[in-house]
DNA sequence: GTGGTCTAGACCACG
DNA sequence: GTGGTCTAGACCACG
């Protein structure tokens, strides 16, 4: 489930937070699902607590997650506003991206193929059980 | 032309890449073109010799610039193999991104408005499009 | 009646001592009014009776309760010694909170505005105001 | 310098987040002046590191310090328009203990006279170090 | 059982 | 020299 690479340069609460969108954005956490508590995930990854936190709270501070009281960690559900703030701060990193990329020779056909990929690859997903998808 | 911001949690580093890239992937800077010399930046930009010196080395490794033993660094011009590489690279990066802006609402058409804001702020420089223009 | 936010940092039994303390503040809670019991609390909130126990008791420590062995808590009549050391206690986090205030630019014509406005808010129940008229 | 009671209930971060907040609203800390690094004040105040870095990182988030790079902790200088916000974060604080002090007997006159106990204290008083500016 | 705080201390990246 | 990351592990508060 969770991909972590001790190797890399990328410190591993920063891993943990990226393996968490994923699976937000994804669709396969769902808003107010609760997450491994801070201890079995600390057991499961064998990475230590304080990493885990510092992730869940990273997370929490984005508005990806909130926490309730002492009962542990839970999917945040996103209203509209707080998604616009979100896309607005995302515009910038994405077009930053893009620019390199279209030097590179993407085109807006294959853009929009990539976004269809996504697309079709979230929208469909009705199994839940999430073995069998094309994500 | 430089936007360096010492209180950001960036490396120096780092943003001076992310302006070099943008230079050349705008095109200001021109294939071949030379980078000013290690020390003439570091005194313009009042930052320590060795942060320019691993900004240029960091660029050399990623392709975008070559070195010329002792004339200096240079914008390099791509061609088509290392274009593809380098499109395959950012692939996964944009495809992340996409996920998390279309979680927050990012629509194909929004998408396809800041691809065209890109081209046409780019379109105007034409030495540019040499390198893009066969692919 | 109660604003208790289980997302919140803060205990869930502090949030309960806020929301009385309010109501007894404002004057809809009398002096020697009945509380719900401690059971009635708990099931009406869906909160456990310990934390209801444990508001309960802090507010009886604070002076704003009392209890009367099996008969359950009521709001306690402040008399004048009361009243002046609870005023002392609570002017040093006053004039800290203050400050802050102040370096945020908050002016004296500012703060009198606010008072008013309290002031105006609660006016009205006047049997809050037998216990404030004689100081 | 700074008092910390390791018997308080109150977190070791958060008094120093309060003594840190106070030397910063009086005007002892000054706009962009240098705090002591992490290492120094931890061996100075015999506290682990890293409850001084949360303490400064806490206060990053909050807009009181800016960290620069690797150069250590700042003091945020405040623009107009983080000043109304914060403004607005104190007002809910400051209202819900003005009502508390109300009721144990706060009269306007009084309010007032602190209010400028607080700015006379910072005004006039030079007989400190930092002396002889007025704030 | 859950997260929160804190310590002691190692190692790393940046400049 | 500076902050950042991470571990191992203790103890506490809340519910």
């Amino acid at each position: 489930m969770f991909e972590l690479d001790i190797r890399s340069r990328k410190p591993i609460y920063e891993q943990l937070m990226d393996n968490i969108k994923e699976l937000i954005v994804t669709g396969i956490l769902k808003p107010d699902e609760k997450l491994p508590s801070v201890r079995t995930l600390s057991q499961e990854l064998t990475v230590n607590p304080n990493t885990i936190q510092k992730a869940y709270r990273e997370l929490e501070r984005e508005g990806y997650l909130y926490s309730a009281s002492r009962k542990g960690y839970f999917v945040a559900p996103v209203d509209q506003v707080e998604q616009k703030d979100k896309l607005k701060e995302l515009k910038e990193t994405l077009q930053a991206l893009l620019k390199e990329a279209i030097y590179f020779g993407l085109t807006k056909e294959t853009l929009e193929e990539w976004f269809d990929e996504i697309k079709e690859g979230g929208e469909t997903d009705d199994s839940r059980q999430r073995s069998n998808e094309d994500v």
